[in-house]
DNA sequence: GCAAAACATGAATGCTGACTCATGTTTCAG
DNA sequence: CTGAAACATGAGTCAGCATTCATGTTTTGC
C-alpha cells in the first residue's frame, strides 16, 4: 500500500532508475506486454531489487500516474499564469499541453492505459483537472470575458478535444505540426463552426 | 486469423451466445481480468467450445470491436441522414452518439480498451470515423453552411469532444441527463467561447 | 434411418511471469 | 573503526489461465 522510501542517497537513486526505466517500458509495451524482467534489465539492476521499493508492478504504474499528474499540473498552470484573457489562457493551455505530450510520450500513453490498470488513479487525474478548469471558467464567465454556460460539460469538452488531438496529432502521426493544430482548434474553440 | 463460420443454427447460436457472454463479461472485468472460464460461465458453455467459433481470446476481442464500429455507423448514419443543415446533422450525430454509448455501454468501454488489446482496430475504428467526418464538414464548408477551415483537426477535435462526454456524462457519472450535456456541447461547437 | 459432419465437453497440459528469500555487499551513524 | 541497518542479487517457486484433445452427442443431407 505505502510506498517505501528510500533512506540513503544510493537508494533514491535505484528507487529513480527503476522508475524512468519502467516508464520507458510501459510506455513501449503497455501494461500487460511489460514484465518486470524487462524493467529491470532496463534499469539494470536485479529483479528483487524493484521490490525493495514498489510492493509490485501496479504500483510503479501508479505512482507513474500520479508522477503524471503533478508534471502537468506543473507545466500547465506555468504556461497559463500569466495570460492576459481567459481565451488566451485557453490557447496557451493547449498549447503546452500538445508540447508536454510531444516531450513525454510514454508517460502520458501510461496516464490513458490508466484507464484500465488504475480507474482511481484516472479518475484523480482528470476530475482535478475538470476542477480547476470549471473554476476558470466561471470566473472568465463572471468577468464577461466569454459567454457564460454550464461550465463542468464544457471543461470536459475541452478536455476531451485536447486529449484526443494530443493522441492523434503528437502520439499517431505527427503529420502536422503542433502550431497549427493549436490554431485551428482554437479557432473553433474561440468562435465554434457558425458562419 | 480467420473466424470459423458456423454451419449450423445451433452453431450460430452458441456463436452469438458467447458474443454476448464476452461483451457483458469483457465490459465487467477489462481484457486482462476477464478469463475464458468467466467468459464460458457466463455463456453456459464448456470452454473447449469457445475455441470452435474463435482462434483465441485476442479475437474474439477483436470480433467485439469491430462489431462495434459496424453499430455505431449504422445508429450515427441513421440518426443524421436527413439533417436540414451540417450544423443540426452535428447535433444529432453528438445525441445519437451519447444515446448509443447508453444504451450499451460495455461495448464502448471494450472499444476504449481496443486502444491497448488491439491497436490496428482502434486505429481503424477511430479512421473510419473521421474520414467520413471530413468529408461532411469539408462538403458543408463548399457550401457555405460553416466557416471553412481544417477539416482534419476539426473532426479529430469534435469526436475527440464526444468520446469525453460520453466517459464522463454516460459512463462514469449519470448526474446530467444526456439531452443536458448535447445542448450545452451543441452551443460550444456552434458559437465558441467568444462573448 | 444412417453415415458423416458439425458441434460440445471439461479435465489435463504447459507456459508465462510476478513475486520470494537466503545469501551477500554497501552505507553510515556514533 | 565497527556493527547495524539499508540495499542488492537472481535462481527458484508457484499460481493462474489460455489452450488442447480424446471422447461423446446432435444435426443434416440423402
Amino acid at each position: 500500500m505505502d510506498q517505501i522510501r528510500p533512506k540513503t542517497r544510493r537508494g533514491q537513486k535505484r528507487r529513480e532508475q527503476i522508475l524512468r526505466a519502467a516508464e520507458r517500458v510501459f510506455g513501449r509495451l503497455g501494461y500487460a506486454e511489460a514484465s518486470i524482467s524487462d524493467i529491470t534489465r532496463e534499469a539494470e539492476t536485479a529483479q528483487g531489487t524493484l521490490y525493495i521499493y514498489f510492493s509490485g508492478k501496479d504500483e510503479i504504474f501508479s505512482e507513474l500516474v500520479r508522477e503524471m499528474g503533478h508534471l502537468t499540473r506543473i507545466a500547465l498552470a506555468g504556461a497559463v499564469a500569466d495570460a492576459p484573457t481567459r481565451l488566451e489562457a485557453e490557447r496557451r493551455g493547449l498549447a503546452a499541453f500538445l508540447r508536454f505530450v510531444a516531450d513525454r510520450p510514454e508517460l502520458y500513453r501510461i496516464v490513458e492505459e490508466a484507464r484500465f490498470v488504475d480507474p482511481k488513479a484516472y479518475e484523480a487525474y482528470f476530475s482535478d483537472f475538470a476542477r480547476a478548469y470549471r473554476a476558470n471558467l466561471d470566473a472568465a464567465g463572471q468577468a464577461g470575458e466569454i459567454r457564460t454556460g454550464d461550465s463542468e460539460i464544457r471543461a470536459w469538452a475541452l478536455m476531451g478535444m485536447a486529449k484526443t488531438l494530443g493522441e492523434r496529432f503528437v502520439l499517431w502521426r505527427r503529420d502536422v505540426d503542433i502550431d497549427t493544430v493549436v490554431a485551428e482548434a482554437f479557432d473553433l474553440i474561440e468562435n465554434g463552426l457558425r458562419t
